[in-house]
DNA sequence: TATGAATGAGGCTTCATTCAT
DNA sequence: AATGAATGAAGCCTCATTCAT
């Protein structure tokens, strides 16, 4: 049987706490292991403890996420069911920026943006998350097609994948503009169009 | 008679390319300033006798970067007259990524993700950079407007910002995926959509 | 059972001690933070695990000199109870400068001159370590008046700043001269007068 | 035939005074050649062309104090032939000091503070300055003495070293206080003292 | 005289990581 | 499971000085 690590660990877990607040507020590169234990109140060495090295604590804040995303422990809905929460969807991440004074981006996009050729394992990770929010999307706009109300011509997966590429580019250029506006408007361009393809 | 400064300046200009390069590549925070001075040639001391610090090199590259983009000396069209101009504007993105592997996203974007509150100067010049190209697009649909080829009901500067976004999005899901195909993808939606505007 | 800390540090009390020593030779600024650890066998990383940077060192050794002044550690005799006790206070610094080969002044006097505006915290230590000096000196005098032995119009705090003033003047004019008989001829002075005021 | 320097020089001039100013400010090894020269308005080379190299500059900026001292130029009495005369040069020390809120102690024991071994030269320089004031002193004890309006009993030059000590330490005081009254004390017992000797 | 560009050593500080206990 | 101490490479930046013109 698997051991349940959580429960018994909580430097572990407030060390992946605070190291994901802090890559999504400043990027992995200007995070400091020493910040990171400052911050989380651990120990020096219960950081190498737990993680075999900085990478593998992105990777550990990585999954950490991953499995809060995939137990729905995420104020983020991945049940989208409805053009209604499919706005909602959209807004959401509007919303949750806009709590931050525009002052971050996609926490999981800051850290893919810091990627470079090698870190493979990282990369996969993200793209984990990423796949599987592509596939609530993808979710929704097959079960529109399957019950017959999205035009014939459009690919679900497409449109997901539009969606997702619309909120990623949304959340950058907010961020950096420290303004949603742009995002704002992209996200309603995007779902004009998506409407119109509705049957 | 005035002297031309930046023309005897070739170490200053080097660093400022090879900079650039390693931005685009690493991002900032991954790239020394030893690094710059290694690939670039350049001694040591040279870097501090022309920048003030590291920050004033990023803001040097991209107010070299603005400067090309004004004087139209980069491989991207700013100069956007047509459907076709349109399109082409978008696959170049995809062209430039490919060719390097998808290895990279926007230069810009990349150095804009690592920002944090108080780097004002540096935020300032990518907004400058960005407004550049959302003029770009913005233009086009307005003389779309004016021409009487666009729906009344949509803004052309709206318009300008949903393609931006596309753009920035595409750039950096594709750089994390290695592949381009969301990116692709989303532009072939947004393009749809643009094209269903048309009068 | 509580740890002493201090006891269990000696890497962090050679680079203090041998901060001190370098900081009496040549000053805060002519010394690096290299020097110090090569001579007091420091590895690099040691230094800011102990110190928080070069000036908290600064503040750590006048704090170290302070405790040792408190704890009678100094060969600073600063029970001053007779007027020879004084003569011995005032000659005992000339013997500490002529055993360097008055190549040195006072250790606290150098650092002070140093200061500048805005250094708050090194100023508060060495107004601390002066204050202290001073009220062993101001003791003295107050301990003769109350006796009686004083003309009753001398204020002995007064008496203590002068005292003091006429040290830290030898010491720095002494390490200039590279020789003491100037200071001599001052405590010499100094004692006359105060002799001059005993009733 | 000699030539004028002084006239034809006025960046040589700028560099010295700018470079007196800042070495009193915050001492020789915290001022930087390019602070010197950015506040001087000079260029990098002029300094090189006019100086042999630091150490030549601080020279320098000694027998430039020292020739003014010489000429009357500097706002210190060093014709002193009386003993209201004594007691402005003492108090004028305390006014200068006020007029820069106790910033700063002597210009001159500044940078001997900094002296190390082997700077010989500019230790020299500074002994000249030292005794070119201990005399002004020495020769109105001196004269006193001759008119019978001193003790027998005391050496005129042993006096001046201790007016000098007085003055000295108490600049020091107070610069590291930052309040000129322990200075003002001592030059008051100084001079209560001195008094006291008088016929 | 005067200039801007170049040099390279060395300054202070932070990094990720490992060791001994 | 956890601790403080240690490591050394690397980070950014400033220094005094010299060169080519």
């Amino acid at each position: 049987m698997v051991k349940v690590k959580k429960e018994n660990q909580p430097a572990r877990l407030k060390i992946i706490q605070t190291a994901f607040d802090l890559f999504h507020k400043q990027g992995v590169n200007a995070t400091s292991v020493d910040e990171i234990l400052e911050k989380s109140q651990a120990g020096k060495s219960q950081f190498y403890y737990y993680f075999k090295n900085k990478e593998d604590l992105v990777h550990s804040v990585l999954m950490f996420f991953y499995g809060q995303l995939k137990n729905n422990e995420l104020p983020i809905n991945n049940k989208i069911e409805s053009w209604k929460d499919l706005e909602r969807w959209f807004y959401n991440f509007v919303g949750m920026q806009k709590a931050m004074n525009c002052d971050r981006g996609c926490p999981i996009g800051t850290i893919g943006s810091e990627l470079v050729t090698g870190q493979d394992l990282i990369r996969q990770d993200i793209k984990l998350i990423f796949e599987f929010t592509r596939n609530s999307l993808s979710r929704f706009f097959h079960g529109l097609k399957v019950k017959g109300e999205l035009k014939d011509s459009v690919d679900p997966d497409v449109l997901a994948d539009f969606c997702f590429t619309v909120m990623q580019g949304g959340l950058l250029v907010a961020k950096i503009n420290r303004e949603s506006d742009i995002f704002e408007n992209s996200i309603q361009q995007a779902l004009a169009y998506l409407k119109s393809l509705a049957k």
